[in-house]
DNA sequence: CTTGCGGGTTAGGCTAGGCTAATAATTAAA
DNA sequence: TTTAATTATTAGCCTAGCCTAACCCGCAAG
């Protein structure tokens, strides 16, 4: 036996799903990112990743490629799991909007305990992603969704005159999110790409028979599903 | 302006509800019961005791008792609140049982913004004290629930042969909390006292058709209105 | 009136997490 | 390849919290 877990700390779990989060998204991990991420200096960033190195909880490759061990693994999981059902239970249940709930999550996230989870989860009738469609782990199928989604594509690789359907907007900025919550870039809504224009860095959609401009960067961070 | 408030970290939220809680139940508040309580040595209460008096929060006495400054009172009660209205949420719409759902809502009042505190309070529709019978800051009647409470008493002051009102039940003893749930000794069921046996420190009461026996010690903590 | 006990207080140490500023080490660009 | 921009790392400092051990102080019971 390893000994008794040590509760994670709140830098800690911050640390843990950012990592995680940027897996997820194939986004290169190292430390200076997730200063910038997490908004800490350089070299805070550099001490709690060694701590976290020192306890097992992550590994840091010769090129500095920072990574989850099993254990931080297993970990990340949990507090991404306790997040996307806060996340849920607070859009669903108390009718918070998309861009609220996702600070308001992030700060009830570390106070979740598994019990709670799982009750939260049975409540809300075991929802499989959270509303910015990101799969909770823990979830039916959630192994399944983080191996296979060779059929998703970021809106900046789609051809002029495909619909597709919104799979994954991305969470942390709020106020792109609040814009595409208004403008129903959300996840099962179908939208066309009537324009890219990748000289000056734009796509023009056409959704719910609207039609918005967003750039390229923007786009190459909405996952959707061409129909 | 005094500033900003700087947001209170948990170990300063534990001291803030603690003391709130003394003060609410009329026990005296020096540093040492904290320390106690909270589980710390003496010196650590002590230093925690300094910062927070530093921070204005709490003021100490000469006799070294300790009472919560107007800033501290408005923190302990919004503290205060969110633990008991997710006490009311883990109990009335998660189904936990009280003895869980206080350690649970310890956890999480802590990552409880105002918004979310107001939106559960709706979702509850606005209750007015949390399971174990406390009233909830900033409910309906709070300010009066808070000042009139002549005609409440504890059980250990009741007569042979009075029947009374279970009011409230002491929080923190998880076993006791599961003995009394599990008994019917719950806010607003009805008991009867049997039998005051001073000479060995016992009650007898008839609650639900049957008869349990306590001590006087446990009954002065439970809170009581005769019929 | 003195001893002892309950508190309060100090001293001294430790870790996590933050910061700035300076310095290495890489990488990428010119 | 030499310079410029990123990153990483070190050094040095700070606060909150947490601990043990020792010490002090006032009051109350002998």
């Amino acid at each position: 036996m390893a000994g008794v877990a040590k509760p994670t700390s709140v830098a800690t779990d911050d640390f843990l799903t950012t990592v995680f989060r940027f897996t997820e998204e194939g986004r290169p991990v190292i430390a200076a990112r997730l200063a910038e991420t997490l908004g800490v200096s350089p070299a805070t960033a550099f001490g709690t990743v060694r701590r976290m190195a020192r306890d097992g909880l992550i590994k840091v490759s010769r090129k500095k490629e920072i990574s989850l061990t099993v254990a931080g693994n297993k970990l990340a999981e949990e507090v991404i799991r306790r997040h996307r059902l806060a996340e849920r239970f607070l859009t669903d249940v108390l009718n918070f909007a998309w861009h609220k709930a996702y600070s308001e999550a992030h700060r009830l996230e570390h106070g979740i305990s598994h019990e709670v989870a799982d009750s939260l989860a049975k409540l809300l009738n075991n929802p499989t992603t959270c509303p910015h469609g990101y799969p909770i782990p823990g979830s039916e199928g959630y192994a399944h969704t983080r191996h296979v989604r060779s059929h998703l594509k970021s809106l900046n690789e789609i051809k002029e005159g495909t619909a597709v359907t919104v799979k994954r907007v991305p969470e942390e900025d709020v106020d792109l999110l609040q814009y595409l919550e208004e403008h129903n870039v959300s996840p099962s809504w179908t939208m066309k790409v009537l324009d890219v224009a990748d000289f000056k860095g734009t796509i023009t959609l056409e959704v719910d028979r609207h039609e918005i401009v967003i750039s390229t960067e923007t786009a190459s961070k909405i996952v959707v599903k061409p129909n």
